[in-house]
DNA sequence: ACCTTAAACTAACAGGTATTATGGTGGTTT
DNA sequence: AAACCACCATAATACCTGTTAGTTTAAGGT
């Protein structure tokens, strides 16, 4: 029973490996049930014998990811680092996180507005928690003076949304490695706020 | 006649007004032509008398924006800026354009995906032309020696990320003008960007 | 009063959507 | 040998998709 059961989990856990490469390219909603069995190598129905229906797929990558950035987050708190030792960690995980699970990163990054209720609910308030952490850090840096007077809130967006950029990397042919586009990314983005 | 024709056009234009805050909110494939026909208080197939098909509302949206974006870049041209210069105006301009043509810009962001072809090519073209002209700029300010020696392609993808993602302060309550938030972001990217 | 024209409507089409019900197959357990 | 179970396919459901055809409404010009 052990081994039926592991078997089954893989192979949903399979679906959801090609439905998260599908939603990337294509987007949720342009992505049909019948294009998602293709790609497994089944007929659309007998996909249901593995999961509940194309909203749960969506839940599980969403929330799977989502996870880890929260534990990633907490894990700072116990660590002695100032600010910009915090930030800087903060940015290399999530350029890892797309570097190393990139359809499912992207997927959580474009496609959450798509989640049904209450699971849409629930990841935004997440998400709000998440961000609110995140300014906490810069203002935190900017009153220890570690880093210039800029507004935390667009501080937070811009580190963010330039993690979301390398989508467009991975997808161009560039031949810079992960690692020195990850210390490129750290330094533009810490020295703009450090001060100097 | 005359008359006729403006009344005309600005009709089609409502039309592809509404139809951009629809594709921004829910995406382009997950917007039907009968949602739209709602907002725009007509029947589905009435949308037909000034459009000629779903596919061209999206074209119309992303390259308006796109000519804009272009016609900005070549006017940096004549100029005789530095290259710090040239791409401070860089900044600015796509801050104003996600502020002042919120709908618009966001649709040419996240749905050009889903254009057709031969538009789809085209926009592609058009973009990995206009992102090597913005590379050429970084590239020449490195050998200035006015910014630090980063990747050209990071450092673009970095500013053009950060902009797009001014997305989620739009959806946000946030209280800060767009004056402060453009100069703000200018702040962080060009002194991470500039020797000092 | 008649003709034209733009722009709305209703009805319908051909195909696509997620999902459910049913029945069969091949292998594992009892 | 018998019962079970995971897994697949086929067929069908009810509904939604963009789009076309044909008709009606209303206004403007002569």
């Amino acid at each position: 029973m052990a081994k039926a059961q592991r078997k089954k989990a893989s192979k949903k856990d399979f679906i959801i490996l090609r439905a998260s490469a599908m939603f990337r390219e294509k987007g949720f909603p342009a992505t049909s049930m019948r294009d998602l069995a293709e790609a497994v190598g089944i007929e659309a129905a007998s996909l249901y014998n593995h999961i509940q229906s194309k909203s749960e797929i969506l839940q599980e990558i969403v929330f799977r990811i989502a996870n880890d950035c929260n534990v990633h987050l907490e894990s700072l708190d116990g660590n002695n680092m100032n600010s910009t030792q915090k930030i800087e960690s903060l940015i290399r995980f999530h350029v890892q996180m797309m570097l190393n699970r990139f359809d499912d990163y992207t997927v959580m990054i474009n496609e959450w507005i798509h989640l049904s209720e209450p699971y849409l609910t629930n990841f935004t308030t997440q998400r709000r928690s998440y961000v609110q952490k995140m300014e906490a850090i810069i203002a935190e840096g900017i009153t220890n003076k570690e880093m210039k007077p800029v507004q935390p809130y667009v501080a937070m967006l811009t580190i963010l949304s330039s993690v979301r950029g390398l989508e467009f990397w991975h997808r161009s042919g560039k031949k810079i490695t992960p690692g020195s586009l990850e210390d490129n990314m750290v330094t533009h983005l810490i020295s703009g706020l450090k001060k100097n």
